[in-house]
DNA sequence: ACACTGAGTCAACAGACGTAGACTGAGCGT
DNA sequence: ACGCTCAGTCTACGTCTGTTGACTCAGTGT
């Protein structure tokens, strides 16, 4: 009788272990942040050892970056009401994403520097060309609001998990972000009601 | 010879190496967060002993929960536009005030299971009697997206340090924020516009 | 069939951490 | 003047961390 083929290759087997570590990764580090997740319960989570996840990712480092990248976002365009929408959309995507990617990223951006220099990039690149497309001189600070904007909502959904905002359906949440957006997106500062009428 | 009253009783030197512990961990904790900031890194800042800091405080814990109080907002009372005004100097002296305080729990809040909780805790509060004085049935989620949005814009200014944000005067950022928190208060949500016309 | 490569395991390292306890000496009540 | 109290210091324990190196053994190329 022939020798039997093993049922897993050894490629295939180092490819689904390495795929364990990154999921387990993934996990961890966003449930619990950078610091709090460690090189051994992530091995455990995997279902294999530590010194394993030191060998395929190098260090704990090396595998954070790996694992907490930001997708960045598409470039804004288009005339200032296109842009506005294209924000809002961008917004919506990210409310309906699941949390665990990005979390990791956020979640560690408060106290992992290099995360958050990366999350600072990441708002600040989409800020600056969203306020080329801007009219008006606070153009950029405009765009800052709407990235600081953006990023308060997801944080406020995924990671806070407030109240109404928790499960609401992401059009619901753009539909009431929209005239905030445009207001913003056209620069139109309001003076102080004042309340009385 | 009168025998020289000493230079600092016992009673005031205690109570100045507690405030300097005080003042050391509210400045690495809001610098580091939580599980980055040791005892030991906050005895060396206040020039004194990592037992020390233990025998006056307890614990880490206890001298976290201590220095990382959020101080609570007043409750929102009055009609809509009284309330998105209220709104709007809060998020105000939020801006103005100087970071070290706040910046702690928002800093820990991500990795910290108690710190999230009190954030959560204080947003959600004021969230709720802010909802009871908007009209409309979605009150809750517009409510709690103003308080996203009020956090967002805090973590931008102090945390993030967005172009613009970083160094815009408080009133320069409500102003902006003005339609934005009238429109949630009154509700008014807006269908997408075709970006045509 | 045989040597070898590399996946997986195990044990151990050095360092840092929170915390506990013994010790010293100066301020204070009597 | 004497003895107690307590601020401040020092040392050490136990635990947990990231990381390293040696070891085992099944899959693979020749």
């Amino acid at each position: 009788m022939a020798t039997s083929q093993p049922r897993t290759s050894r490629a295939e087997q180092r490819q689904k272990t390495e795929n364990r570590i990154l999921t387990a990764a993934r996990r961890l580090f966003a449930d619990s942040g950078y610091d709090r997740t460690t090189i051994r319960a992530i091995a455990a989570e995997a279902k294999t050892d530590p010194g394993l996840v030191m060998r395929y990712f190098g260090s704990k480092k090396e595998l954070f970056a790996l694992v907490a990248e930001i997708a960045p976002d598409e470039p804004v365009t288009g005339t200032p009401e296109q842009a506005a929408e294209h924000l809002l959309t961008s917004l919506g995507d990210k409310l309906e994403a699941e949390p665990s990617a990005t979390l990791a990223m956020l979640r560690s951006m408060l106290t992992h520097p290099e995360a958050a220099k990366e999350v600072r990039a990441a708002v600040t690149n989409q800020q600056r060309d969203a306020a080329a497309a801007f009219p008006g001189d606070d153009a950029v600070l405009r765009a800052g609001l709407i990235g600081a904007l953006t990023l308060g909502t997801v944080l406020g959904r995924h990671l806070l998990r407030l109240d109404g905002l928790r499960d609401a359906p992401p059009e619901a949440i753009t539909a009431l972000l929209r005239p905030c957006f445009h207001a913003l997106v056209d620069g139109e500062a309001e003076h102080a009601a004042d309340g009385q009428r």
